[in-house]
RNA sequence: GGAGGGAUGCCCGAGUGGUUAAAGGGGACGGACUGUAAAUCCGUUGGCUAUGCCUACGUUGGUUCGAAUCCAACUCCCUCCA
């Protein structure tokens, strides 16, 4: 079985076109990671997913440790087994529920005390708990366990906030169980401050991790916000590491990011989006809810090979959606997905070919158009 | 033929004298969604020459300071009995 690597193959600017090689295969950068939470990409099968030429998926601690359970998911052979999906799996390590859980957890230096939002009981996620369901899911890549700090946050906040995951960091290497083709990505916390962002990657740094990601971004902040602590972060960050930007974003918000030197990205939009209606084209986002799509014969993109697109129309996906007919989602987000893959596979040959600042201008443009005008 | 019950806004449906342009749901129209408590959530939804006016709770007439709410007749619908 190959090491866990990273292997840079062009650079443009900032930007960086390269490989992750894990136990279960590799992954071309820049990459756009479906998120798969209780073991699916929610309305797709992992044969469509693959379809799509997505190469990563997410699943997450929380979800998997309350249902079906990590023990059980190791029995069964392991997420990839589980699931069907043999590609390398990253897996979130409940970090970002211990934010958006809130109202249902109790945070402690030891950890977070959940309630489980299914059934009431409580669960107890530490470092070194994270960890071993991680290991016990089988996930290519681990999260180090962090909190995810909420926009806004003050400095003290925030300082206490990154200082907090500093500490669970530091437990989540030494409970992590090192394994050929095995990954833990350390996450850089400190909100919005470049005294906390620096502090943080220090820290992470002198621990040592196989990646490292950005958190705690794309909570509310905004993306000229984002782009800024991007501008400060990412070059302090090691050059031969994977560069991850958890949970972002829309579509220009990675093309910004990949210019800034970000490698990994996943994010929920392509797929609850797909569930709600709303369609990322190259030209912008589509509402395939709203009435101007009812006798539209045309499909979501020309050009798109996904699917929905080759052999649905408008009309028919609008109908679908509207109707509450699972089709809809389906359709919608098969499209989205392939789109996010389009997207990231555009900006890895634009990388190669070293135009990537003509190709970000180009999708800005198109994306800027908004949709085809209404027959 | 007899005995009951009922008719409310696009639809279903609450409301039984004033605080009702009328709860709630659906539909329709629009918006949101960023390491997924989301097949979810949030607006708007009679008209106008708009801090006011007009129209509106089957139809017509009546009682009342005031009616979707009370009374009478009529029209239509449902159930049961013959």
């Amino acid at each position: 079985m190959p090491p866990f690597s990273f292997t840079v193959h062009a650079r443009d600017g900032a930007a960086r076109r390269g490989t992750i090689q894990t136990a279960h295969g590799p992954a071309e950068t820049p990459a756009f990671m479906p998120v798969g939470t209780a073991g699916t990409v929610k309305a797709m099968t992992p044969e469509d997913v693959a379809a799509t030429g997505a190469e990563i998926v997410l699943g997450n601690t929380y979800h998997l440790m309350l249902r079906p359970g990590d023990e059980r998911v190791e029995r069964l052979g392991g997420l990839h087994k589980f699931m069907n999906w043999s590609g390398p799996i990253l897996t979130d390590s409940g970090g970002f529920q211990v934010m958006s859980l809130a109202e249902l957890r109790k945070l402690t230096e030891e950890g977070v005390r959940f309630r489980s939002h299914i059934d009431g009981s409580y669960h107890t996620l530490t470092p070194e708990r994270s960890m071993e369901i991680q290991r016990r899911l089988d996930a290519d890549i681990t999260m180090a366990f962090d909190e995810c700090t909420p926009f806004p946050a003050d400095h003290e906040t925030a300082l206490t906030s990154m200082e907090l995951s500093m500490r669970w960091a530091q437990r989540s290497r030494e409970a992590f169980t090192d394994r050929e083709g095995y990954g833990l990505f350390g996450i850089v916390q400190g909100g919005v401050y470049e005294d906390l962002r620096r502090r943080s990657v220090e820290a992470l740094t002198s621990i040592g991790f196989e990646g490292y990601a950005v958190g705690g971004l794309a909570v509310g902040e905004g993306q000229e916000l984002m782009f800024q602590v991007l501008d400060y972060t990412v070059p302090l960050l090691p050059e031969d590491r994977p560069r991850y930007l958890m949970g972002v974003g829309k579509p220009d918000d990675i093309v910004g990011a990949v210019e800034r030197g970000v490698d990994m990205f996943d994010c929920v939009l392509p797929t609850r989006s797909g569930r709600t209606g709303q369609i990322f084209t190259s030209r912008g986002t589509i509402n395939l809810k709203n009435a101007r799509h009812a006798d539209d014969p045309r499909p979501l993109e020309e050009d798109c090979p996904c699917p929905a697109c080759a052999n649905y129309s408008r009309a028919y996906l609008h109908h679908l959606i509207r109707a509450g007919e699972m089709l809809g989602p389906m359709l919608a987000t098969r499209h989205n997905v392939q789109f996010y893959q389009r997207l990231t596979a555009g900006l890895r040959e634009a990388i190669e070919a070293g135009r990537l600042a003509d190709h970000a201008a180009r999708f800005r443009e198109d994306y800027a158009r908004g949709d085809i005008p209404a027959l």
